[in-house]
DNA sequence: CAATTATTGATAAGTGATTATCGATTGTCA
DNA sequence: TGACAATCGATAATCACTTATCAATAATTG
């Protein structure tokens, strides 16, 4: 049966108190604030496992390796080219116009650029 | 100095004919119709010499290894689900209301769906 | 509490893509 | 044409990430 360890409480705490996505060694670097010794493994198991539940979702960039958050109904982010974070955005409203016979079932849209705070505004 | 060879010449004429971004393993066997022998490690070289003249470009979908293709100013593609095609798209006007402070140096917006011909429109 | 067994941590192994190596080949230019 | 060196092909090595292994640990149940 499923057990309740320190482990997978410590990682889902990090993955809710985090409002944006994570990379599994952040999550471990994370949650090592609770559980000093959490392998990397083990990170990587519980990130499945919770992805199969649909507790969360990997969040996938271009040329970068998966990340991961509490599942939402968002699927845009903007990555910071300064600082490299990564925010989520509230759907800006890509109604595209797309040619004739193309038939949207999923989209990903990633803007690069800087961040209020880095870009001074 | 720089070669005029067999190789470098089919695969040029490859990404020519293409109209859309090819992984590596598909400019091998669709230059190897012109050069049989071609090794796959020659094709990596020379896509990666045509990419820093400035004569290819990488795209990069998320979850995914780069592909290539001539380069052009069109950044946003549409990946079809079911044959796995990748179109390209005539820039669909993301003037995306973003948060103010954030600046766009660059975007990609990948769509995931289905072509005309495979959804039947 | 004791027995059972899911889960863990450390690390070795696997994976897929890309690059380095090196002897053989082949454009280029005198 | 002939010599030189860029380029080639085959494959081993590398790289970053992810998964498998397995003895040790610890959560659950009676």
């Amino acid at each position: 049966m499923k057990r309740h360890t320190r482990q997978r409480q410590a990682i889902q705490r990090v993955m809710e108190q985090s409002g944006r996505p994570l990379l599994p060694s952040e999550v471990q670097a994370s949650a090592q604030n609770e559980v000093p010794g959490l392998g990397l493994a083990t990170v990587y198991r519980t990130l499945k496992s919770l992805v199969s539940e649909g507790w969360l979702q990997a969040i996938e960039l271009p040329g970068e390796a998966p990340r991961f958050e509490v599942r939402t109904t968002h699927h845009d982010h903007f990555r910071c080219l300064a600082c490299g974070e990564i925010f989520e955005l509230s759907c800006p409203g890509i109604a595209a116009a797309l040619p004739p016979g193309f038939e949207i079932a999923d989209h990903q849209l990633v803007l690069y650029g800087r961040c209020p705070k880095c870009s001074g505004h």
